[in-house]
Formats: structure tokens, C-alpha cells, sequence
DNA sequence: TGACAGTGCAGGGATAAGGT
DNA sequence: ACCTTATCCCTGCACTGTCA
């Protein structure tokens, strides 16, 4: 199981001077609606190659379904979860990347500066999704399924044409979608929510030992709580309880992964008081309960 | 964006049963 | 004996739909 929420913050790169990574999330089959990517932004790109199951992706207050052969391209500074859609087991690859990693050393590259950098400054978008069925994506799949065999061959200069791949597929993609950029008014209409819960969501991440109420939540973002109920919900494809409870459960995770608290200690630690309640929120969330899920986990 | 009302469910308490 | 899990029941609050 794959909840990569170091993504958020500080995602891993072995190299800082090549700002690359491919995650290969796989998710056992589930129920519908269980979580498989945490909420999360980060300045970097990234670009989920969905392999197997469906899921849906809230990326800035939009949902999309993607299933197998189709591509999501998450935008830098995007705020972005995911939710399995379907009951079988879920393979997607996300491909994270920095700016920095297409970046022109030249100062003076025409090029360059036409057709890449205005969607690595944010000033040009690219879809959010391209489908398995529209007629260019196989060519953009293709230039991907080359960057993730050459990432994960790992043979002398790989990192060259990862680079390279990537140049193409940004070429391509900004041969084919140019022309047909969203208005500026579009992009502003959803900036200002998006930045206003990724400040809330870094509360939550701070305080989620505490009890947060909704009234609290509301305050952080200077909405009434009627108002804020419906905007995180459109916002972040979830309700806030649901949120919160999602984080406690992977900080519940990580300490039973790592530390030798009970059950019990551990439902105080994450702000779950009742044992009982949190064995039910566990088994919600994981679908076994948490002393099984340990066992498991330190078994394999 | 705010307010209101109705509905659903999160969360807690109590209890019992099973496992170590 | 202690810990963990399951189940039932109840209360209060979160959430939604609607209207202004």
C-alpha cells in the first residue's frame, strides 16, 4: 500500500541536480472510494500514467475519472487527491518532476522559450486529462512508458534520456495544445480557494492530534461554515471529517509501523480517544483492523 | 456569501466475546 | 488479567439543499 504523502513537502529526489522520480502506486482492490493518493500539492509537476482500475483525481476543485491507458497532468502548485472508483485492485504510475529539471542553462534559447517555458512558469497550461481514446494519446503514453523503462533500468546515463523523453513529450504536448489555451479568467477562478485550504491543510497536518471543528476550520479560512462545508467538499472531493480522519489514519499507520504503542496508545496519540472508535475508523479507512495491519505489515 | 431546516452520520459509552 | 475487536444505541454536529 502506497500513500506517498511525502510528496507533499519534501518529494524525494536522490539528486538535487536532477529533480526526477517515478512512484509506482498499486492498490490491493478495495472499496469504492477509498483513498489512494493523499491530498497534497507541491511546486513540482506530475504526471500519472493510469495501468489498471479506475480512480478519481480532485485536482483544483475538479474531478476526474481516469481508467487504464489514460493520462492525468497535474499542474505545478496544483492542489490534488485521489479516490479509487472502482471494487478491483488500482496501478497507476506518478511521474513527479521539478521545473528545474527542463530548465534552459542557455539564457538565449528561442526555443526553449516558445514552447516549454511558458508552461514551466505557469503562464500556459496543458490539459488536465488526456484520454485513452483521444487520438494523440498513444503517442504521449508511449513517450512515457519509454521514461519509466528507462528510470527504472537505471543504466549508465538514464538520467540523460529521462530528460530527453522529457523535452519530447513536453514539445509534443505543446505542439498539440497551444492553440487552445483556457482563459486567464478560467485559471484565476479557482487560485483563490486552492491557496486558501492549502493554508487549513497545513493546520490540519500540525494539529491533527487536537480536535478541529468545523467552525475552526471556517475561521482558518475566513468562510462561515455553512459556506465552507460546500467549497472544501468541491474543492478537495472530500468533507472535512473525512480529510481529517484520513490523516489520523496514516499518522496511525506510521506508529504502528514504527513504534511498539498499543492500539489504545495510539488512538490517543492521533486525537482518537475511543479505542473503539478508532479500530472502526482504521478498519474503515485500511479495511483490517489495526493489529492485523501490523502484523501484516512487519511480516512482509 | 450567509442563513435556516432537515437529514445522516461521526463519535462516544457500554458491553460482550475472543485472543494472548 | 489485560488488550483488542465487534456491536448496539444515543446524542450532537456536520453536511446538504434551498432561498435570500
Amino acid at each position: 500500500m502506497t500513500y506517498p504523502q511525502e510528496l507533499r513537502e519534501h518529494t524525494y529526489f536522490s539528486d538535487p541536480s536532477y529533480p526526477f522520480n517515478i512512484f509506482r502506486i498499486r492498490q490491493e482492490p478495495s472499496n469504492m472510494g477509498a483513498p489512494s493518493l493523499y491530498m497534497h500539492w507541491h511546486e513540482h509537476f506530475e504526471i500519472l500514467l493510469m495501468v489498471e482500475g479506475r480512480a478519481i483525481f480532485h485536482i483544483d476543485s475538479k474531478p476526474f475519472e481516469a481508467g487504464p491507458g489514460d493520462i492525468v497532468i497535474v499542474p505545478s502548485g496544483a492542489l490534488h487527491v485521489g479516490y479509487s472508483a472502482g471494487i478491483g485492485p488500482l496501478h497507476y504510475y506518478a511521474i513527479v518532476f521539478n521545473a528545474a529539471l527542463l530548465k534552459s542553462n542557455k539564457t538565449t534559447d528561442p526555443m526553449h522559450a516558445v514552447y516549454i517555458a511558458p508552461y514551466l512558469d505557469g503562464s500556459l497550461v496543458f490539459p488536465i486529462m488526456l484520454r485513452h481514446t483521444d487520438t494523440t494519446n498513444a503517442v504521449f503514453k508511449s513517450v512515457l512508458e519509454q521514461v519509466i523503462q528507462e528510470f527504472e533500468g537505471k543504466q549508465r546515463g538514464h538520467e540523460l534520456l529521462v530528460k530527453s523523453q522529457m523535452y519530447i513529450l513536453f514539445t509534443l504536448l505543446s505542439r498539440q495544445f497551444m492553440p487552445d489555451q483556457l482563459p486567464e479568467k478560467v485559471k484565476a477562478s479557482h487560485s483563490r480557494n486552492v491557496d486558501r485550504f492549502k493554508k487549513l491543510l497545513l493546520y490540519i497536518d500540525a494539529h491533527y492530534q487536537e480536535p478541529i471543528t468545523v467552525a475552526q476550520a471556517a475561521s482558518i479560512v475566513n468562510l462561515n461554515p455553512y459556506h465552507f462545508c460546500k467549497t472544501f467538499k468541491k474543492t478537495t472531493g472530500s468533507t472535512l471529517i473525512e480529510y481529517i480522519n484520513f490523516v489520523r489514519v496514516n499518522a496511525a499507520e506510521k506508529l504502528l509501523l514504527e513504534s511498539d504503542l498499543t492500539v489504545t496508545e495510539i488512538a490517543e496519540h492521533i486525537g482518537c480517544g475511543n479505542p473503539n472508535y478508532f479500530t472502526k475508523l482504521f478498519k474503515q479507512y485500511k479495511g483490517i483492523a489495526p493489529s492485523q495491519w501490523r502484523k501484516d505489515a512487519l511480516r512482509s
